[in-house]
DNA sequence: CTTTACGCCTGACGGC
DNA sequence: TGCCGTCAGGCGTAAA
C-alpha cells in the first residue's frame, strides 16, 4: 500500500529520468480511476516537458508549463518505467510515452488512485490545500501535533493519520511510529503529553526515513520503478503481526480495528 | 468544528 | 475443483 515512503521512493526513482523529458504520446487505456482521467491532461501534456517532480502528501506532482498532473497511487498503483516497446499488462491503465523511447507506466488493479491535471498553482489545489506540514519539515514537531489535539477524544492512531495535521502518515507507518513512541494507539489523541508528542513526532521522522531507505513496503501491489519490490516490510515491526511476539518485549502484539483501520500494538510497551 | 460511516474496486482467502 | 461471501484499505464525502 502506498505511502509516503512509496511515493517518494517512486519520485526519488523518477526525478532524474523523467525531468527534461518530452512527453510524446498519452495513452489512456482506462480512464475510471478515483476520478475519470481528464482528456485535457493528454491534451495538454503531450509535446511538453516534464519540468519538475515533486511529492505532497502522498501525491505526485509532474509539472508542466501551463500545468501539472497530479498522481495518486491508491492502493494498489505503481508506476514503472520501461521501453515503450514493452507490452501493458492487466491493469496497466496510463502510458507516458516519453521522447527517448520510455515509457512511464500506470497500474493500480483497484483503480483507488487518480491521475488529474491542474492549471493553477498546486498549493491551491483542493486535494492539498488543507493538507497539515510534510513530516520532514520543521512545521512538523511535538508541539504542533500537541497544540492540534487539545480537546480531541479520537484515538492518537487516527489523529496521527488525519492529512489535515500531518501529510503522508497512512496505516502502516502509523501503527509503526506509535510502537517505536511507545504510545498506545488508541489513547484518547486530547490526553498524550507535549514531551510524549515530542517522541512521536521523532518516531514518525526516523520511521518514514528508515523505509525511504530501504525503497519502500511491499505487501502487495507496490513496487519500486524497475519492478522490483521495496524492502521495508521484513522490518516491520507490528504491520500484519498482530497475535505475533513484540520484537522489544516478547509479549504477544494485539490487534484490534481502531477508526476503520487494523491496527496493531504491543501491550507491554505501548501506554 | 469533530467524529463516524460509507463507498469506490479487485484479488486473496476461507468455508463448503 | 469451483463458487461465493468476506475482507482489506486511502481518502474524499456525507451524515451525525
Amino acid at each position: 500500500m502506498p505511502e509516503l515512503p512509496e511515493v517518494e521512493t517512486t519520485r526519488r526513482e523518477l526525478e532524474p529520468r523523467l525531468v527534461g523529458r518530452r512527453v510524446k504520446r498519452v495513452v489512456v487505456r482506462e480512464p475510471r480511476l478515483r476520478w475519470p482521467v481528464p482528456p485535457e491532461l493528454a491534451a495538454r501534456l503531450e509535446g511538453r516537458r516534464i519540468t519538475g517532480l515533486a511529492r505532497r502528501a502522498k501525491y505526485l506532482l509532474a509539472s508542466a508549463r501551463g500545468g501539472t498532473a497530479l498522481i495518486h497511487l491508491g492502493m494498489t498503483g505503481s508506476l514503472r518505467l520501461m521501453s515503450s516497446s514493452d507490452p501493458a499488462g492487466p491493469h496497466d491503465h496510463v502510458d507516458w510515452r516519453l521522447d527517448d523511447g520510455q515509457c512511464l507506466r500506470y497500474r493500480d488493479p483497484r483503480r483507488f488512485g487518480a491521475m488529474l491535471w491542474w492549471e493553477g498553482a498546486p498549493a491551491r489545489h483542493p486535494l492539498l490545500s488543507r493538507l497539515g506540514p510534510e513530516p520532514f519539515t520543521d512545521a512538523f514537531h511535538g508541539g504542533w501535533l500537541h497544540e492540534r489535539s487539545r480537546g480531541r477524544r479520537a484515538a492518537v492512531k487516527s489523529f496521527l493519520m488525519d492529512g489535515r495535521i500531518v501529510a503522508g502518515v497512512g496505516n502502516i507507518y502509523a501503527n509503526e511510529a506509535l510502537f517505536e513512541a511507545g504510545i498506545h494507539p488508541g489513547r484518547p489523541a486530547g490526553r498524550i503529553s507535549r514531551e510524549r508528542y515530542e517522541r512521536l513526532a521523532d518516531a514518525v521522522r526516523r520511521i518514514l526515513s528508515r523505509s525511504i531507505g530501504a525503497g519502500g513496503t511491499s505487501f502487495r501491489d507496490y513496487v519500486r520503478t524497475d519492478g522490483e519490490p521495496g524492502r521495508y516490510q521484513t522490518r516491520l515491526m507490528t504491520y500484519d503481526r498482530a497475535g505475533k511476539p513484540c520484537v522489544r518485549c516478547g509479549a504477544a502484539l494485539r490487534g484490534r480495528i481502531i477508526g476503520q483501520r487494523s491496527t496493531v500494538w504491543c501491550p507491554r510497551c505501548q501506554r
